[in-house]
DNA sequence: CTGAAAGCGCTTACAG
DNA sequence: CTGAAAGCGCTTACAG
């Protein structure tokens, strides 16, 4: 049972009337319709309310107007500095409108989404912002109330009335498979190891279609997950007789995680075998060798889900936006010899 | 302005009531402090409000009681694995007594801070707890209501009375250090490039204090931050004619820059030069090479801070507790030759 | 433009 | 053990 803690009291609201002579009507109305009041009561309240370090609280006008500015991000894992990528520029967005940003870590676990979904609906979210660990079941999330006021960091069943933004998966491998061809290879290898998220079908089926354009053979490794697929792929490769020569992974992790085992194993990024990861986290920039990554635009993805929530809220409209990813050639890859 | 959400309503306490039969106190009752209602009451109303889908509104509950479930971790950096882990850590202890860990994330403005402790006691949180980007000015904290309901991940002032969860610095370097020195290293060199923490000082101080008691020369290296002050480092240590055979880094990412930045170069770790991290993080598993670092029990401190500040809740007791790092011997130090 | 009143969804002394 | 009432801190039709 939680414990309760002795909170400091800040000025009531009808204090700050009673100080600036006025009814706590007005007072409330200073601060939240600035122009249904006089100018001159208007400033006088404010500067009354300002000295006696008076704010409103959020909780009881949340309660009132059944309305607050919390607004959930919910994310599989928040130790992938992708997410925390995404979380930071998600914030700055939703500042930027006057929402707060919660931070809702679900770890896999399915039905810590329902539940952050259900809490934050009563607190009156205006609505809720999904990076999901895997597929989401559209149907699942009518249910606690946010309707279409929802958007999915993902592609989704196209039938279901949700906004999304992603990143456009296959413009992604194609930037990342070209580069490798025109490096001169012929044998690239694919890692899979994230969740079963559309994007990560899309990045496989992706991969798939570009082998059979290049008539190449398809390499493909789908066991485990994150760095640990990298690790699993490695593994495999140290012990194939016929290496691939570059491989993508699923996302930077998976990658990071494959230099790891390969070097390990006495393999040398990009010397012996070229890798390119997806995702551009800036800690590829500082990892050994620099990654060579296909770059999701993290930043304005956040503005696009917040903006997205904003429409849908206005309009009702939804809508899917799709992002074009770039390439940022750093140094784990390299020319075949 | 923040557009808002049109709320799907659940039942209300009223109409729950209705159904049951009772006064809505008695729901209330029934839900919060079972025992005050007759079991065969308490059943039925149970029954009822869950064939609803009623809960309560912690909004309401939390104006009402004047106190939330909602506790503030604020953390200066959500990209930092680091804090990721911590965060992940918290939030289970958290869950474990009921609370709520809201994640909040400053940046490195010193406002932010101030602004969300305001707002979290604004929603009535019980406590409050702070992994400070830089050196707490405990005066300053005083302000926001919180008063001892406070906990702060690092050193303070100790006649400040907050209390505190920290690794032993000391204890870590020194446990680097010797691994170090066990190895035949007899050039060592250390890497600051965190913010002005205590922790930071007290892991500047513990190598000025290993090198005196080793009778070696100290090469320190302190431009920079995270990441960064790592490859300034190494830019540093490229151009030196004589290299220390091995680097202390202040925490994981600044070794990871380092690394990156001296493979960059030429040179390698371990063979060429050994690296020791700081942090323990799971993705140094992961790294090229995998990284040896000085491991801080971050579940350990996730659940000690829940811990602390429960104590103050309940009995105003303070504490300053010093947690005990371990040495994780990976793959980044060898020996000199 | 401002005030008085009702009410958001709860909790908790106070009666009975 | 249960009910009726007051009140947490706001907002917003409704009068004036």
């Amino acid at each position: 049972m939680p414990l309760e803690g002795k909170p400091v009291s800040s000025p009531s609201i009808d204090e700050v009337a009673a100080a600036a002579g006025v009814h706590k009507s007005t007072v409330s109305r200073a601060f939240s319709r600035p122009d249904a009041v006089k100018r001159q009561t208007r400033e006088h309240v404010l500067a009354v309310a300002s000295k006696m370090g008076y704010s409103m609280s959020p909780l009881a006008q949340a309660l009132r107007t059944k309305s607050s500015t919390l607004v959930p991000l919910i994310v599989p894992d928040i130790t992938n500095p992708f997410f925390g990528e995404l979380a930071t520029a998600m914030t700055a967005a939703a500042e930027a409108f006057g929402y707060h940003l919660v931070l809702c870590v679900t770890g896999d676990d399915g039905r810590a989404t329902a539940d952050y979904l259900q809490a934050m609906q009563a607190m009156y979210a205006p609505f809720a912002i999904i990076a999901p660990f895997g597929r989401l079941d559209p149907a699942d999330l009518q249910q606690f109330g946010f309707g279409k006021r929802l958007v999915v960091i993902d592609r989704i069943e196209s039938a279901h009335e949700i906004s999304t933004v992603t990143v456009d998966s296959n413009r992604g491998i194609r930037l990342a498979f070209d580069h490798l061809v025109g490096l001169g290879h012929t044998s690239i290898a694919y890692v899979s190891g994230i969740a079963g998220t559309h994007t990560a079908s899309d990045r496989r089926e992706a991969y798939s279609a570009l082998i059979d354009e290049h008539a190449m053979t398809p390499v493909m490794f789908e066991r485990g997950m994150g760095a640990g697929a990298g690790e699993r792929a490695a593994e495999e490769i140290l012990r194939s007789a016929a290496r691939p020569t570059a491989v993508i992974a699923a996302n930077d992790l998976v990658a990071f995680g494959l230099i790891s085992a390969l070097g390990a194993g006495g393999v040398r990024v990009p010397q012996d075998i070229s890798v390119v990861g997806f995702d551009g986290l800036e800690l590829g920039a500082r990892s050994n060798p620099p990654l060579t990554s296909v770059q999701q635009p993290i930043a304005e993805m956040g503005r696009i889900a917040i903006d997205l929530a904003r429409r849908v809220l206005e309009s009702g409209e939804i809508d899917h936006v799709v992002l074009e990813p770039s390439l940022l050639i750093r140094s784990s890859t390299g020319p075949t010899r």
